[in-house]
DNA sequence: ATAAACTTGCTTGCAACAAGCAAATAAATT
DNA sequence: AATTTATTTGCTTGTTGCAAGCAAGTTTAT
């Protein structure tokens, strides 16, 4: 406790809560990676980040909150960084570019996404407002994946009979089940890429080019 | 709490048990769909079966142990189900027939597949028994899949180049992606059809027969 | 009669709430 | 302009309620 405090002594109001909510942000997500959520206690990361057992559950009302300033905080960090990778592009090359940030991502910040995504599959069974921004979040990611498609159809690179919203929903399926498998495979970061990989190639079939011949996926199936 | 002990008047102890144990079974599943597993609470599900509010932490010793219970119990009736839909098939047609089996499964008994999933996906971030089972009952599934693709390979029915743990990994992944919009997407309980038809076909790419000279998904990565 | 199924009372641990203290900022007075 | 006074904000500590877990007791089968 007395090294946080010290340390804030002389803070404005604004720095100080910066400084605790990410302390506090940094020890959530590592206890929900080291132990998992159900034992992830406010009382741990008030008195982990320096603070008293009780900041936690003040800060964010209840673990709930907690868990949602989290996962909005991660998902804000991603969105940069997708942003950033994708500027400019569309079609398969937009679909690369992300898959490989979404690699970079994890490689970089595992605990982050780690966390991200134990906090995703687990909002499954929440009935709560985690559920609520994990659905957000999620629509949102199929949205941007169904805007880079449709351009580049609209532009003339992929093959009109490529229907964008079901290649979009494997696309997603496809990133959540690599990430399933990571959460789980304990200590195999090795494979995760060879996942990506594949992932993309799997695009590339999905995707043809507009002059290209090649049967699409979906078009048998109305929608 | 009076009728179900009065129904139980003569009964044997097994089928005491057995019924105590079916109506907490059902009883846990329905709360986990309705309002998760965090509100799902061992007194309730002790009395809404018609018993005290000790039962259920009685006969499972712990949460816990009812939610592996519960598991348990539907992947049992799952594999039964699978194993005859299955019976004597291999290749694309065991692919297809154990797709179709899956579909049924969540149309006949939505309720056990809804929680068998949401316990599912939240295991990712329970270090617990759950996620041991989860993990288990994953690896049994990928290699019932890896065993039917590499018999359709040898019997000469599928090409040679098909990587046919990358192919079920693909597949798993795709059902788990499956369910995920199942259990988000509220009640379009249509959608759920044609997302399994949709694999079947994806799978159709992945899976060329011998003769074909169609470029396999994954040769190009070494495993 | 004795073992198994089931109930009830009690303990423990955690989240949630509320009241209080200390540090930071704004306003007032000299 | 410097110093005091007021008020807001960050954080801590005491208390309560609820659910899981345990153990001893009661009922039902063999």
């Amino acid at each position: 406790m007395t090294k946080a405090v010290k340390a804030a002594q002389r803070m404005s109001h604004s720095e100080r809560t910066e400084r605790s909510d990410s302390r506090m942000f940094e020890v959530t997500i590592e206890s929900i990676v080291e132990v998992g959520t159900e034992r992830t206690k406010l009382k741990d990361v008030g008195e982990r980040a320096g603070y008293s057992r009780g900041l936690a559950g003040f800060r964010f009302k209840s673990k709930e909150g907690l868990f949602c300033y989290a996962i909005k905080r991660i998902a804000e960090y991603w969105l940069n960084e997708m942003t950033q990778a994708t500027k400019g592009k569309s079609g398969y090359d937009a679909i690369c570019a992300v898959t490989d940030a979404h690699y970079q991502f994890c490689k970089i910040s595992p605990t982050e996404v780690r966390a991200f995504y134990i906090l995703w599959f687990e909002s499954v069974g929440l009935k709560n407002d985690v559920q609520d921004i994990v659905v957000d979040i999620h629509k949102k990611r199929l949205n941007d994946i169904v805007y880079w498609i449709e351009k580049g159809i609209n532009i003339g690179e992929l093959s009109k009979n490529i229907d964008a919203d079901a290649v979009a929903k494997q696309y997603m399926m496809t990133i959540s089940g690599i990430i399933y498998q990571w959460l789980t495979d304990t200590e195999q970061d090795s494979e995760i890429e060879a996942l990506h990989d594949n992932l993309k190639r799997t695009m590339r079939l999905l995707l043809p080019v507009a002059s290209s011949s090649q049967p699409s996926l979906f078009k048998a199936v109305e929608r």
